[in-house]
DNA sequence: ATGAAAGCGCTAACAA
DNA sequence: TTGTTAGCGCTTTCAT
């Protein structure tokens, strides 16, 4: 392999010169530069990265911790952290925390080794202890999206699910639906909770007892969606409107529906939330709750490296919009 | 930051003794060991993987590229790619190529500026001869996934989309349709091209004219079933049977196939291609082949992870096979 | 079994 | 503007 070394050999300078225009740093005559940047092409150059975040102690990779990169939502977001991080010049480590508190810092102490130069986090669990510490003496900085329980985040970028959920049940509500079931998420998620909140709120606004919506907590599958639903119809529940929590579970509950015979929206109007991929696919297509989540991940990363280029965005905080989707599966009742 | 060297001063031996035990390489005695770690475990102490990258060129860093990691397809390979590393200890830096030659060639030099250990790489492309010339030269050893026209590859994971292809159009055959419309992908992907060669040896085992069955091209869109399949309807086309090039096209051509009143799969049978998120929840639900995506990513890894360790895996070539998934959208004529 | 010493390739003070 | 020098933190001979 090629060294700085040999390119100054080549080009008949030291190697402070040949860092100061590989690094860019420094001055350098014109005509050095040339000599240097002839002697780079013709030899073929690449400096070596860990020898330059050794001495250095910057490294230009930036650590992003998702809940799952292989679900559609996730993808999403990491889609949008990478083109931000090419269009920065960085590259990207990434991992999944499983929504596992264990898995999650194991992730995170995973790229503090690594010298990320900052992290984006995406978690559904506070942070351990010990690795909180590590993050506050080693002073990386970070961009959760989401939660921020510790406050460890220089930055935080959250979704407004709350609104995103009051507006979805206004749309339930004004189509006149009164008799409603929620198939909501697991409480420990910091987002179901928001959701939870937004639903209530437009139910307090439009003086609707808070029994007349039933809700039913379960995990965040189509699995949950389907056989609550089946449930709910075999004891004889009467409802006009189902609240899915995200829209798998929507996709279940569609799809236990029609196994009943129902006709849809005509007997039952379904609202989901997400606007995942499969959203607009489903029959009738699904009336959801859009999340930005590739401009989430862009956005992350941009707030990042502004930190990183001596920005002081101290406790900032931007709370990103949903958005409602009108799509097929909901009518006026 | 604590170093090596404070642990040495805690432990009250030399340097090398305690990389003996971190890197667990050499003799040790049990008594010092145990001192070693204790206050490995006191100071918190974590051995800067710059500093041992540099000094051992081995970084533990595992390089990814794909088409892009934003699509649910790439996102469940990574999925499966990072549940191995993380089982072999391995963190993955990962990039996208877009598809495009330059993309995809400068996203190798990035993973290779990194000094990962190896790569796994989803091209589209043939690699750049300059980006080739560098990778024999380093003696990076490289899994392809897909093909490999280059033979830079160590190992090479290929899906049969060849025989996915030839078992799909064998069972609209078995079902009796012989006026079938086939929406192809572009022919520059080679997946595209195996595709089109298992039809083509269904038709032939079946005496069928390969006339019968009228191809067109387009993009792995939506938008491209949608659209071809108004203008084939609109001129009067006729057909009793869509194979799609993808489960996206697929899902155009059922929302263009309702939208002009057929019924599915009555009047239109449908079939298409990855076994996608959404194909279970299009309506009728999609008969399509799978793609074993998941795996696929896994068995990269653990490939690469084997040549690592130092087995010779030259000239190793494995097909994954693809799967038939029957659901509702096909039907006897 | 352990330690001393050299050096991986680079950057950043400092000097000139 | 450029060169000299001194490490960054670690691993790895080579002695002992």
């Amino acid at each position: 392999v090629v060294t700085i070394k040999d390119v100054s050999k080549r080009a008949g300078v030291s190697k402070s010169t040949v860092s100061r225009v590989t690094a860019n740093n420094g001055y350098v005559s014109e005509r050095k530069r040339e000599i240097i940047e002839r002697a780079i092409t013709e030899l073929g150059y690449r400096p070596n990265t860990m020898a330059r975040g050794l001495r250095s102690n910057r490294t230009n990779i930036i650590g992003n911790v998702v809940v799952d990169v292989a679900s559609p939502f996730y993808a999403q977001m990491v889609g949008g952290s990478q083109a931000a991080c090419r269009q920065a010049q960085k590259s990207m480590l990434i991992s999944s925390g499983y929504a596992d508190q264990n898995d999650e810092s194991n992730a995170i102490m995973e790229l503090i080794d690594r010298a990320c130069d900052g992290l984006v986090l995406y978690l559904e669990n506070p942070v351990r202890e010990d690795v909180a510490d590590i993050i506050r003496n080693s002073g990386i900085p970070i961009v959760m999206i989401g939660g921020d329980e510790r406050k460890l985040g220089r930055a935080v970028i959250k979704i407004d699910n709350y609104s995103g959920a009051k507006t979805a049940m206004q749309f339930l509500v004004d189509k006149g639906h009164r008799h409603i079931i929620h198939l909501s998420g697991p409480l420990a998620y910091r987002d179901t909770r928001a959701r939870l909140l937004g639903i209530k709120a437009t139910l307090a606004d439009a003086n609707i007892d808070e029994k007349k919506v039933l809700i039913r907590h379960g995990e965040y599958f189509e699995k949950f969606g389907y056989l609550e639903t089946l449930s709910l119809l075999d004891s004889g529940h009467k409802f006009t409107a189902v609240f899915a929590g995200d829209d798998d579970i929507a996709a279940g509950v569609i799809l236990a529906l029609k196994e009943r015979g129902l006709h849809l929206p005509k007997d039952v109007s379904v609202i989901g939330f997400d606007d995942n991929f499969h959203a607009r696919h489903l029959s009738p297509a699904l009336t959801t709750v859009r999340q930005p989540t590739r401009e989430v991940g862009r956005l992350a990363i941009e707030l990042l490296a502004q930190i990183l280029d001596g920005k002081d965005l101290e406790e900032t905080e931007i709370t990103v919009p949903t958005e409602l989707i009108v799509r097929e599966s909901v009518t006026t009742v």
